[in-house]
RNA sequence: AGUCAGUUAGCUUAGUGGUAGAGCGCCACGUUGACAUCGUGGAGGUCGGCGGUUCAAAUCCGCCACUGACUACCA
């Protein structure tokens, strides 16, 4: 077979994901069980307008991870895909384009700018889930929804309704955060605090009314004052007792105003008297209802000064106003002062223009009763589990308890229009239909509500709404069937906009939780440290890094720096990953050069099976997936290899390899119950780069190579096949593409490895039974012995480094042991000698060699190189010096421990004899080490 | 201002009470029929500082310093 020499990625990448889906891997449908569990993932649905990020890379990766594992196992999988309508984004890029072409929105009218934003969202709405087929993503295509889809937008009017007829919608006039730019209410989640450090703090007087006095207010917003209906100050405050009551004569306006007393003021801060401008800042809005003050409104919604903010300021911008206020005071002498202030300014998260605090007429929703519901959940069950819980269950629900009504509402075309109608008496009339709105008013009469629903309000029902309920359908199969789904995966920015309100009402309208655990992902940071975005250029383009390195490095790379914490991008990480890829290629390949006569045999991975019949009767979760009645399938299971392949002819080597995989499969199915992908990823890692191809391979190179045609040749071979072939199940969550291409071209691969469910699919390594792990077949025996052998070749290796011994020198290796030890290390003999380049191996009880030996001590083994000639004597004595130090350091520490009473009878007694084992061990060591270093002077 | 997180080798970072790990980088050697996208060996850490709890602290507690996130406020 030709293999080619290095991975190629964008080769495996090609073809596999069609056939995959052609096969109809991805459906749950596929599992032919029928008692099946399921496992459902909704996917958080990314923004029409978007397009693949990093982010979402990490995510998907993430979750393709869990599905395409949980599939292996035998569970009736689902991964849901869908995309959001994102109103406010869409609705911006129709702008935009509108202004290309000279229009506004206005002139071409609601209807048009609607069938342009379809148009476009046909166009470019499926950018990002044509990108997640390169992720390799397993999502069930055939449920791919849409935020607006019919019976989404069925369900978003439906939910809209009940909470209406019940009295948790309803309309207000409130102060609101407006984007002056989108011209629409954000919420509170959606503005950004910047901080600027040129503000300024600009104190003015006013003149108070049949009096000489003034009052100074400090303001960060003097155009403000031209809708002040009072100024305030505490009532404590002995400064401003008398003026309690009194009146101040508004400048700039021929207004007079009161001062009232409220404790909201702080005397401590500015000059204690605060300008009350309701209809503009939340604080004045909650005071002025108290006060029963006058609401001004003084601007327009594009941030311009309104008729009320007086002849001379209407049609200025917001900051020409401010300006010109200053300007006018100064000339009044009214200007006491200016001071360097720095302001935080809320700003609009997607266009970053300032917000404007404005009194407008809003939509609402009470979020009371669903709140407690959420509460009672995480008080009483624990849902939604957050992984990592700190901090993510305390952000959730502190924000829970301090939550404020929801402000739903917002003055855009795009998204699902308000079905609200009013009559010519400005009557509200909320219904289903505008037939419904009609019969109900007794007239045709109706003008529909323009406002559209924030975005995150369809969202919200993201968890149900999929699997079709609408409102008027309230069962369906899907919602029976893959509701609560298992685990949410996500970005901590969106707990409060989604997470918290997909958990809300889904316990309001399906009477469930929306998912039992919730992860919560760091943030993928630039190489700077800083969030990645746009402006600072410092992003990283996933599909430019699928195609410098793969699809399957970036994935397992960016599973390993799943820990929950924030992280930064790291270029020479993403490339070992990359190095990895390319020896798990090399490593089977070098397999597959060496497969004649051999295939994947799962009885060569259990030295239990001696005979055909054992297998019939041991290991039910092996042959089950196959099916016992299979004869021919036994008949492939060649009976004189079998009965060659008792435990007793199984060397060291093998049984720690398969204790090892064993023990790896077990770690790993751990780790990802726990969402520990990181730890996942290291454990395979380990097993695949360190035990299998650093130690394995190089042990059995040999019998594998032999140009000998015997069964034993071919058990070699058949064991190291299957071994990886075991690997590759284990990989293939995180690195799908690679596997699939390497599965494939293994020899006695079929749909016989797949998972009981699914025996009748094409053959495919997502479906192969995904490796649990056996207990029983961790040896901790042969995994000491194996280490012994590891450490002797590992110190003879270093002898000869340090030496510097040409490869080409073969020194005879010496080895004082007990009988024990000896007889591991004969049994390995052809190993040791061809690892650490040898000539022979002696061994005994002492050591027997010339002074010019160079020597070291394992754990069981005192070890000598006679290298007459080449030995540098003050080399040698440094290198002994070095090691003894090293150990008496250790000694003395754990003696120093030992001679302490407290320690001996406190700790625990494991501990305590650990200890002195250890230290005998040691003792051993250095009087060897001693010894030596004495006969070399 | 409050809350929370982080501070570990040159860099990026694992590690929630019992001898400090990894990858990259660095130094030396190497092409022994999978892999130079490789192999072997090595150097490099008082785990931010100071106290405390404990037989035992990178790990638990307190204070401090720095970094970051979030929430609130910002007249």
């Amino acid at each position: 077979m030709e293999i080619a020499k290095a991975y190629n990625s964008q080769e495996a990448e090609e073809s596999h994901y069609q056939k995959w889906e052609a096969a109809n891997c991805f459906a749950p449908e596929i599992n032919e069980n029928p008692e099946a569990e399921k496992y459902s993932i909704v996917i958080p649905p990314p923004n029409v307008t978007g397009s693949l990020h990093m982010g979402h890379a990490l995510q998907h990766t993430l979750m393709d991870a869990l599905v395409r594992r949980k599939r292996m196992q035998g569970y009736k999988t689902l991964w849901l895909p869908g995309t959001d309508h994102a109103s406010i984004s869409v609705q911006r890029k129709i702008v935009e384009q509108l202004r290309d072409e000279g229009k506004t929105p206005q002139e071409v009218g609601r209807e048009e700018f609607l069938r342009r934003a379809w148009d476009w969202k046909e166009l470019y709405g499926n950018t990002i889930t044509e990108q997640m087929k390169r992720e390799g993503a397993s999502v069930d295509w055939s449920r791919l929804r849409f935020t607006m889809d019919e019976s989404l937008s069925r369900a978003v009017i439906e939910v809209f309704c009940r909470l209406y007829s019940e009295g948790s919608i309803y309309r207000g006039r409130r102060i609101v955060n407006w984007c002056p730019h989108d011209k629409t209410v954000i919420s509170d989640a959606e503005v950004k605090d910047e901080k600027k450090k040129d503000g300024k703090l600009v104190y003015l007087q006013y003149p108070v009314k049949d009096s000489k006095q003034k009052v100074t207010v400090a303001t960060t917003r003097p155009e403000t004052m031209l809708g002040d209906t009072a100024v305030a100050v505490n009532p404590s405050d002995e400064r401003y007792k008398d003026l309690i009551g009194k009146t101040i004569l508004l400048p700039l306006t021929n207004r007079e105003i009161p001062i009232v007393a409220d404790e909201y003021v702080d005397a401590e801060f500015g000059t204690g008297a605060v300008k009350i401008t309701p209809a503009h800042d939340p604080n004045d809005y909650e005071l002025g209802v108290r006060h029963n003050l006058e609401q001004l409104v003084i601007m327009n919604d594009d941030a311009t000064m309104n008729a009320a903010a007086g002849a001379d300021f209407e049609g200025l911008d917001r900051y020409k106003a401010r300006e010109k206020v200053i300007e006018r005071f100064e000339e009044l002498g009214l200007l006491e002062k200016i001071e360097d202030y720095e302001v935080s300014l809320p700003t609009c998260e997607r266009c970053k223009n300032v917000i404007e605090p404005l009194l407008s007429e809003q939509w609402f929703c009470r979020m009371d009763e669903m709140r407690d519901m959420a509460l009672d959940m995480m008080r009483e069950r624990g849902v939604p589990h957050f992984y990592p819980q700190v901090p993510n269950e305390k952000v959730y629900t502190t924000w829970l308890e301090n939550l404020k009504d929801w402000t739903i509402s917002r003055q855009l075309w795009w998204g699902h229009q308000i079905p609200a109608w009013y009559d010519a008496d400005g009557k509200v009339f909320v219904a289903r239909s505008f037939e419904d709105a009609r019969n109900t008013a007794g007239t045709d009469n109706l003008r529909q509500d323009d406002d559209v629903l924030d975005t995150w309000f369809s969202s919200a029902l993201w968890a149900f709404s999929t699997f079709g309920w609408n409102g008027e359908v309230t069962e369906t199969e899907d919602l029976e069937a893959y509701s609560p789904t298992d685990v949410l995966v996500t970005g901590r920015d969106i707990i409060f906009l989604w997470v918290s309100r997909m958990m809300m009402l889904t316990k309001k309208f399906v009477d469930k939780v929306a998912f039992d655990d919730c992860v919560i992902t760091g943030t993928v940071l630039g190489k700077d440290g800083k969030p990645m975005s746009k402006s600072r250029k410092n992003g990283v383009d996933p599909l430019e890094m699928f195609d410098k390195f793969g699809v399957d490095a970036t994935r397992i790379y960016l599973a390993s720096i799943a820990t929950g914490a924030d992280i930064r991008w790291n270029d020479t990480l993403i490339e070992t990953y990359r190095n990895f890829a390319n020896k798990i290629w090399n490593a089977t390949r070098f397999c597959l050069m060496n497969s004649e006569g051999a295939e994947v045999n799962y009885t060569y991975l259990d030295p239990r099976a001696e005979t055909v019949e054992i297998i019939q009767t041991i290991g039910d979760e092996l042959i089950d997936d196959i099916d016992e009645e299979d004869e021919e399938f036994l008949d492939k299971v060649e009976p004189e290899f079998v009965k060659d392949n008792p435990k007793e002819n199984l060397s060291i080597a093998d049984r720690w390899i398969i204790s090892r995989l064993n023990r790896t499969a077990l770690d790993v199915n751990k780790s990802l119950d726990k969402y520990e992908f990181h730890t996942a990823v290291s454990l395979l890692y380990h097993f695949f780069w360190d035990d299998f191809c650093d130690w394995y391979i190089e042990l059995v190179k040999d019998d594998i190579t032999s140009e000998n045609v015997n069964t034993a040749r071919d058990a070699a071979r058949s064991r190291i096949l299957t071994i990886i072939e075991q690997a590759l199940r284990l990989l293939h969550p995180f690195m799908p593409y690679l596997t699939e291409e390497l599965w494939q071209k293994l020899p006695g691969v079929s749909n016989e490895l797949h998972n009981a469910a699914y025996k009748n699919a094409a053959q495919t390594v997502m479906l192969a039974d995904y490796p649990l792990g056996d207990k029983n077949l961790i040896d901790e025996r042969a995994e000491a012995e194996m280490q012994a052998v590891i450490e002797l070749i590992s110190k003879v290796r270093n002898i000869r480094a340090e030496m510097q011994i040409k490869p080409s020198d073969k020194p005879v290796i010496h080895v004082a042991a007990n009988a024990e030890s000896q007889q591991i290390f004969a049994a390995n003999e052809a190993q040791i000698l061809k690892l650490a380049r040898a000539e022979a191996l002696v061994l005994g009880e002492k050591l027997d060699v010339p002074r010019a030996s160079a020597k070291a001590v394992t754990a069981v083994a005192e070890i000598a190189l006679p290298l007459e000639g080449l030995i540098d004597f003050e080399k040698e004595v440094a290198r002994l010096e070095n090691q003894l130090n090293k150990l008496e350091t250790e000694q003395t520490r754990l003696k120093g421990q030992l001679s302490n009473a407290n320690f001996v009878d406190r700790a625990p007694a494991e501990k305590v004899q650990e200890i002195r084992d250890r230290v005998a061990e040691i003792e051993t060591q250095v009087v060897a080490l001693r010894q030596n270093l004495e006969a070399l002077k």
